[in-house]
DNA sequence: GCAAGGTC
């Protein structure tokens, strides 16, 4: 007998399916000579502290640095404290037996970094000796399952992949459990001050945007508008121009011949640029945008929408949420239009369903080679029944977003007036030829200003106009906005791009800080460990979020780039590079970072006493 | 009591 193991439970009913095997036994499927199992992600982990006589918080244990790191269960918290999580222990018994009696296990978790360490420590902590071949499919159709089995790779061509991985988790542990204890020692023991190479990084980041918001000192500045009138329609122009002083604006708006000065038709078109702009629908979502749209539009929390798709997930609703890619394959491809015939009679959608069957689709989110371990979030055509208020919210959003990605760009007439009368002015309008995608929704482009998306009357240059009207506009200069979680959640994202070193930018360009599935983690983290809280959409650091950003801010715990340098590295160790060396500079920096925060620390030890009183 | 990573 056979053995494939997947990562999780929908991927493993995914093979028996194709094979064929249906036989459901506790934890496992079996038929036609194979049994196909699974884990629930990581069922292992490194062993905490204590596990290697670290016990208690104490300075004299610090660095900790465990000789050979241990394997333990998976914890879950319960009111009794922290226990093994039953579930959990119950599958590796499962799997245990299977790789007891199998001659051979066939590895299908999924076909990244972390899929093979979640098999590696299942297989090392089991002690298992069985041979193992490798599946290696980054899409789930039939057909590429198919292809897949026919070309099972030796397991050992995975070696260095399990070994970056592995350098990952052990690094994680090692300055993540030193920092956080040398910080909190040092701060007299009241609280948890936890430090992360993932959300100490983050904490930086909103610490930062807020000092900057409190720092900053608004300029005021003059603009001049007026009102002018092309047979029975209004429209505002602004002076090209800003102005420091009032005084200045003030001459400016004398200078205008307006209909009150007497003047029947001040304003003279200087110019007329009128562009048919083309606007591409967006990409189909992956789970971070997905949770900022959620967001922005319903105000769910990051871990609020990652739980509802969760469920959506298990009733068969959507496909598999927690992925970085906006993009299918064409495999996937060839199926949407099956998929869009099943929303026909959506009552929000039916309409723009039935739009899209009679036309070519768009393949801007079809991309093979974008797919990563998992395509974009799309409907599975499942009827939906009656669901919850949110749930039904966040499937429309899904539901909504294929329609639009596959539909046809929105046409735009994009036009710039260039107005004289004493100064230049100038009126941007935006009008929407064709709607194109944009008729799914029907929204408005959210990111223009309302100004610049008015509809201008159709004029000619050399036109004389009146201006029935003008004032002077107070403006205010604007700090960046603070945080909201949409906004953090694109800023982990993107944050290594911004990088100056071409090397570790080049090695975060895919990754960004932290993964799709652990980021709404991260956020909720900070909050539990009261470094920030929620003030209507703004994430806002608290007291003690800042005092801990201000001992970290200049060290490496506290850059995206320490990030960045572990890819490169775990790039090159995946490539066959020396495992030891950087476990050793690894030992290096846990020993320095732990010395210096045991000595910073003492800093925060009044603002501990303070959160604990 | 602690990391980051995965998922029911």
């Amino acid at each position: 007998m056979k053995v494939i193991i997947a990562e999780k439970p929908s991927v493993a009913r995914e093979l028996a399916k194709v094979f064929g095997a249906n036989t459901k036994k506790a934890g496992y499927i079996e038929g036609k000579g194979f049994t196909f199992t699974w884990a629930f992600g990581h069922l292992l982990q490194l062993a905490p502290p204590q596990d290697y006589g670290f016990y208690g918080w104490r300075a004299q244990n610090l660095p900790m640095l465990p000789a050979k790191f241990k394997l333990a269960v998976r914890k879950i918290k319960t009111k009794d404290g922290v226990v093994e999580d039953p579930a959990v222990r119950k599958q590796l018994d499962v799997i245990k037996a299977l790789f007891e009696e199998c001659t051979e296990i066939i590895v299908a978790t999924d076909a990244g970094r972390e899929g093979e360490l979640i098999f590696r420590y299942i297989y090392y902590y089991l002690k298992c000796k069985k041979p193992f071949r490798r599946l290696w499919i980054s899409s789930q159709t039939d057909q590429a399952i198919k292809d897949g089995f026919r070309n099972l790779k030796p397991g050992t061509d995975y070696d260095t992949l399990f070994y970056s991985a592995h350098c990952r988790s052990e690094s994680d542990w090692l300055v993540g459990m030193n920092a956080t204890q040398a910080l909190s020692i040092s701060a007299g023991n009241r609280a948890v001050l936890s430090l992360g190479r993932v959300q100490t990084p983050t904490l930086a980041m909103i610490c930062s945007r807020f000092n900057e918001v409190k720092n900053f000192v608004p300029e005021t500045y003059f603009q001049v508008a007026i009102q002018l009138k092309k047979d029975e329609s209004l429209f505002r122009a602004i002076s090209a121009k800003n102005y420091k002083t009032k005084e200045e604006a003030e001459e400016v708006l004398e200078a205008v011949l307006d209909l009150a000065r007497g003047y029947e038709k001040g304003a003279r078109v200087e110019k007329v640029e009128a562009k048919a702009k083309k606007e591409p629908p967006p990409l189909l979502h992956d789970l971070s945008s997905l949770q900022q749209e959620a967001n922005k539009k319903k105000g769910y929390t990051a871990d609020q929408t990652l739980g509802i798709l969760q469920q959506l997930y298990e009733g068969k609703l959507v496909t598999y949420p927690r992925t970085g890619s906006r993009y299918i394959g064409d495999d996937i491809f060839a199926s949407v239009p099956d998929l869009i015939a099943k929303f026909k009679d959506h009552p929000l959608f039916g309409k723009q369903a039935q739009v899209l069957s009679s036309q070519k689709l768009n393949k801007r989110s079809v991309n093979a080679k974008k797919v990563t371990d998992h395509h974009a979030i799309l409907p599975t055509g499942e009827p939906a029944g009656h669901l919850s208020s949110d749930r039904q919210a966040v499937y429309d959003m899904v539901v909504g977003r294929m329609l639009e990605a596959f539909h046809e760009e929105c046409l735009k007439e994009t036009t710039k007036i260039t107005l004289v009368s004493g100064a230049l002015f100038t009126a941007n309008g935006t009008v929407i030829k064709q709607a194109g995608w944009r008729a799914v929704f029907n929204d408005k482009d959210e990111d223009k200003k309302d100004e610049d998306n008015a509809t201008l009357p159709a004029v000619l240059k050399d036109e004389t106009l009146v201006i029935s009207n003008k004032a002077i506009l107070e403006r205010q200069t604007k700090p960046k906005p603070l945080y909201t979680e949409a906004t953090l959640l694109k800023a982990l994202e993107t944050c290594g791009k911004d990088i100056e070193d071409e090397e570790l930018r080049y090695a975060m360009k895919d990754s960004g800080l932290g993964t799709p599935a652990t980021r709404a983690s991260i956020i909720e983290t900070l909050i539990k460990r009261d470094y920030i809280k929620r003030e209507k959409k703004s994430l806002i650091p608290t007291d003690m979020g800042l005092a801990v950003y201000d001992v970290v801010k200049t060290k490496k715990i506290a850059q995206a780039e320490l990030t960045g340098a572990w890819e490169k590295r775990l790039e090159e160790i995946k490539a066959g590079a020396s495992v030891a060396d950087f476990k050793a500079e690894i030992a290096e920096y846990t020993k320095s970072i732990t010395q210096e925060l045991l000595k910073a620390g003492t800093a925060l030890a009044p603002i501990t006493v303070k959160a604990k009183a």
